[in-house]
DNA sequence: TTGTAAGCGTTATCAT
DNA sequence: ATGATAACGCTTACAA
């Protein structure tokens, strides 16, 4: 194939990069004044920062902000741990989270931490390295030495998607077992006697599952069946489980409480496959409230987390933590909604 | 509420933080042995490795990437842009360019450049900032300051999810003009006279539709009726799609070309609704094989891009840059793929 | 308003 | 095998 257009050499710096000094020296001041130009503006006369701006504009100048951080120890970096970055029920929330901090001149180094708990510490030294300004971790559960690296690094952290009373730092999220349990309740109410759960592989959606069986039960209700899933929610897990649960466990009726909308959906899909009528054979719950949720036939009845709400919550703790006003309260609980619809 | 555990003062840095030096002063080594220790570790004896090891366990230090980036010239960071994170067709090649990359050492610092192109200079300004060791862009379609600025960096550049002849650097994608024409063929194929788009706010599934259009009409198929969604693809959005195409347009049959997995989901719920027959009535084709495509009923006919090996090449290509061995190719097509499916 | 000088915590270079 | 010293490109006093 042919070139197109000349090629850089193996990776290096060949051009000598622009730096402060070289605007300065272009503009006949000296590196510091171009600095102040770009942070303080007000503090250098008009006729300086004309011409600062143009020797900018004239060697496309892009501030170094390694330096700048190295200097002034910050970094106008926050770092985000979540675990998966494909899920959009936590995609959502990072969203209203970066663009929060993104207002406020902070830019979001954010990793995956997966299905591995240990790949968290590692992860959180790394990020760590990078000395972010605060940094947002999903979930409470976290190894001895991460806790320790973290309070070691001194900055404001936040841990969302879950509530505890002993936070590293703060917290901000709803209880998974309330919701667990809210949800049983809402089904007893319906005058159901059986249950199901479909559960993927992931630590709080045990716990809502667990929760929820055990309230059922305690609230009257006859049986609970779980099946769990191996890997993370989707539609075909929904709609193996549902196979599953009719073709394997005998469940017939009732009531099934999905660990996610997805899995719902899915059990929706292979309901209607089978002939199975939702809800009135099958009622079924989903947990997230997604987007499709409310368009599917019939409609799925779900628990809405405000995830936007959850973004724009953590960041605000953040921020007031770094800008220092106001202590943040430790502990922010955002609850959770069971919205009705026509699956249940 | 109480307080729980002794909270910090506004976001101060207050603990003096563990520097090399500090490590070092322990253990009984200078700075430049510490930092020999964590890098080039064969090149200090064993005795001093363990001390200095020790110390760190000891000091619980966290090296300073910051100050490394900054006398060695390299970041180890890797910046990305992307249109939206919480589209998974997006999100699913990051994960994966992600993961390749740390394999390799480097974390990725990712934005989402939403709808607002001139929004995206302004981040690649900021992402030049922290001066990555090489940059993945969505898209062939870059301001001209873009260009001039990413050129001045002088390091790898990958666009992907489209092809282009004169590539900033390098890119990595397929052609949405040939998809569009593909499909167009396929739809004739079928037999179908008449056809209907729709297209989410996406200038390449806008080209995929003008190109599917002409090649659908060039090819002796009748008419082809353009729906384009105000916003991002959803669920909700294919049902209103279809609803407008049905009522307002009168399409009664025929194919309908959609530009992402998710609408062509919310057509066929809003078909099923509607007691129109799929595909006998109408022929339904997505675009992006998305998890669910293979498990709707019926399942979905959609066209296939290899998401998973398109992060792995662009990651590939920009290691190969900047590790330095083979010039990489300039562009890459990894083609597309229609998966014929129950509803077409 | 502008400039000088001293860091920031590493890596690179050159000695020892 | 280890150390001293000079960058790296900024920000933060402090001076002028």
């Amino acid at each position: 194939m042919e070139q197109v257009k000349p090629r850089r050499a193996k990776g290096g710096r060949t051009s000598g990069r622009v730096t402060m000094a070289t605007v300065g020296r272009i503009a006949g001041v000296s590196q510091v004044t171009v600095s102040r130009a770009l942070s303080e503006p007000d503090k250098v006369s008009p006729a300086t920062l004309k011409k600062i701006q143009q020797a900018i504009e004239a060697t496309g100048f892009v501030p170094n902000a390694i330096a700048g951080a190295l200097a002034s120890k910050r970094s106008h970096l926050v770092t985000a741990l979540v675990p998966s970055l494909t899920n959009i029920v936590y995609s959502s929330f990072v969203k209203t989270f970066s663009e929060r901090m993104r207002e406020f001149g902070y830019q979001i180094l954010l990793s995956e931490t997966g299905f591995d708990p240990r790949d968290e510490e590692t992860l959180i030294a790394a990020h760590l390295s990078r000395r972010p300004d605060a940094m947002l971790l999903t979930g409470i559960h976290h190894s001895a030495r991460s806790r320790q690296m973290l309070l070691g690094a001194d900055i404001p952290v936040v841990e969302v998607w879950d509530m505890t009373s002993t936070p590293i730092d703060m917290c901000v999220g709803f209880s998974h077992v309330e919701a667990g349990r809210a949800v049983a309740d809402f089904a007893r109410e319906l005058g159901v006697e059986r249950a199901a759960t479909v559960t993927a592989n992931d630590e709080r959606a045990a716990r809502r599952r667990d929760a929820f069986a055990q309230r059922f039960l305690q609230a009257g209700g006859q049986s609970v069946e779980a099946y769990d899933c191996d890997g993370p929610a989707s539609i075909a897990a929904g709609r193996g489980a549902l196979k599953a649960l009719v073709d394997e466990k005998g469940f017939a009726s009732g009531v099934i409480f999905c660990s996610s909308d997805a899995l719902a959906h899915g059990v929706l899909i292979e309901a209607q496959a089978r002939g199975i009528a939702v809800p009135s054979e099958i009622a079924l719950i989903g947990f997230g409230d997604q987007e499709f949720a409310a368009h599917l036939e019939p409609p799925l009845t779900t628990v809405l987390v405000d995830r936007e709400r959850l973004g724009h919550a953590a960041a605000d703790a953040l921020l007031e933590r770094i800008e220092g006003g106001e202590a943040p309260a430790a502990m922010v609980d955002l609850g959770f909604q069971i919205i009705r619809r026509g699956s249940a």
